[in-house]
DNA sequence: TTAGATATGTCAAACGATTGACATATCTAA
DNA sequence: TTAGATATGTCAATCGTTTGACATATCTAA
């Protein structure tokens, strides 16, 4: 592969030249210009960024931290996430943790040593005090750590809240809630204690459910419906911490023969694509997943500058109507 | 952040020591080994990969270039590409085009000037032609460049004649099929091949219907559906090429009072997790997408290694009887 | 006693680019 | 005529690491 050397020699300029066109700086004829791209496009001379970025000290590379891209909500944040970040002139380096947290460490000290410029960290198994350690630039997704590193999230509170008034206001009487781990503190967990607090108020009974909702294991959902709806036949209103969970309830409310709205109203959330193509379309939460990635690409960004940002940023959500309630 | 002439000072050693014990070269005592690994701990030293891959002129990096990753196909490709990779000590950089052919180009110029070790091109709208100036190790994902470039995909002919047979099985005498774009040389046409093939030898009518599969848009597919169904009313089989299409079908099927698979029998391709949580349950035809990931990372790691590669790698696939035939 | 193994050090070049300091030459406008 | 702008060149340092060549010192075993 080419090197500014070749370049110049070919362009019969000094190297001290070529860079200078290169990276537009100090005085260039428009011929010399000209004739530099000429023999750069002549010799297909790519500028080696490696050594850029070993001198200018920054790699234009963000790590991208997720439990999973195979998980619809991941994907499309990823996707978002990868978009906006090019558009800024950033890689995305891809790690998916398995929420395994030796994976999510190891991953961890490999963007470190590749010097990446920032990390969005979605994947969260880690205990919060590896997190200091880390002066990298972060931005940390749906869940807020204890030092002062960025979070974004979307209104988690306010999510739950819509959910939980919503199964109120079309009659259900017994609601059961599937949410995550909460022993992980994520800021998700705040949609269950509006649940909580909507159902409490309205002296509503509650069943709740944990499970591991960043990683899609079918089977394991298909259990946890199995024994739900065994344990509590009269359940007729279901709020899933994920569209995917929700999918899965649909599903097996349709081969236990219960009917959807009428037996069971089932509100989902984040409103990936796949809660619009499945049948009945699924009511649920909407999480605005391409401002969330802007936004975690922006934090880093604002970082990188030194500017100050805010500790927590909270996209608002909204509840899509649709027919499963 | 710490260097290794941090290290050596700290600890009392020379640099070539110290880069003695982190490459495990030459002689070193336990004692100085083990008084190092300390001082690096102490001094939370990561050494500069990016220093490191100048000088061994390889950066461990493979660009992944796929449509979206938002796409569920796609997205689970990522993923077993990802994990894959990283067992071999590879790092993802993920590139989504959006089949847009000048971000495919500004793709693959990033990924030079980045000096990946090697690419993974799974979007193809760009000229054949432009992958020829490519000298970089890379794979194709099903599409056969002119080249010698090496390709994986899984046995399309087989996989669109397994949907037809089993279509024309189970009785259907009018099929419709939906393909993707046909004049991008993408191997996924044999699929479409097939099916003709095998209609015309059983004497059976066919409607086919070309589209954009690997970028979902809903509702480009919806209309499809509703023009499709207007114009062939008397449509009672349908073969997508990918499963996302094939969800849309059964949707609009159910809205528009068709019963599946009584009135319209319908197989999917690709076998992506969501075939089997919509409701009916989706017959389609199984891409090994996880062996198709691992293939793609070993043809390039061959080629790394300078060892011959087959041109064209194709994996088995297999059909799986669902609910909706 | 001594050759070799073991352990560590010094030094310099290399990877591919950028950059500041400085030199030199030509051109332009006052 | 001449100061300044324009255009290009030379040179050397730098980024962080690896590596080969070579020197030196100690230890071990024949």
């Amino acid at each position: 592969m080419a090197t500014i050397h070749d370049v110049a020699k070919r362009a019969g300029v000094s190297v001290t030249t070529v860079s200078r066109v290169l990276n537009n700086r100090g005085y260039i004829s428009e011929a010399t210009r000209s004739k530099v791209y000429r023999t750069m496009e002549e010799l297909d001379y790519q500028p080696n960024e490696i050594a850029r970025s070993l001198l200018r000290k920054q790699s234009n590379l963000i790590g991208l931290i997720i439990p999973n891209v195979s998980h619809p909500f991941f994907a499309e944040f990823a996707d978002r996430v990868e978009t906006y970040a090019y558009e800024c002139g950033f890689k995305i380096v891809l790690c998916n943790s398995q929420l395994d947290p030796a994976k999510e460490r190891d991953y961890i000290d490999m963007l470190k040593r590749n010097r990446v410029d920032g990390i969005i960290m979605g994947s969260h198994t880690m205990e919060v005090d590896e997190y200091l350690k880390l002066h990298s630039p972060i931005v940390t997704f749906d869940r807020q750590i204890g030092g002062d590193i960025p979070a974004v999230s979307s209104d988690n509170y306010l999510g739950g809240e819509l959910a939980a008034k919503h199964l109120i206001a079309k009659g259900c009487r017994k609601i059961a809630h599937i949410c995550g781990n909460l022993e992980l503190k994520l800021m998700a967990n705040l949609r269950t204690e509006a649940f909580m607090d909507v159902l409490r108020e309205h002296a509503v009974e509650s069943v709740v459910i944990e499970t591991d909702m960043n990683v899609f294991d079918q089977v394991q959902y298909e259990r946890i419906m199995e024994k739900l709806f065994k344990q509590h036949p009269d359940v007729d209103g279901l709020f899933a911490t994920s569209d995917i969970i929700a999918a899965t309830a649909v599903r097996h409310c349709g081969a236990v023969g219960k009917r959807i709205p009428d037996d069971v109203k089932v509100v989902g959330y984040d409103d990936v694509a796949v809660a619009n193509w499945i049948v009945p379309a699924l009511t649920t939460v909407r999480q605005p997943i391409g401002e969330m990635g802007r936004m975690a690409v922006d934090l880093l960004r604002k970082q990188m500058d030194g500017e100050a940002v805010e500790r927590c940023s909270v996209l608002p959500v909204e509840l899509i109507e649709r027919s499963t309630t």
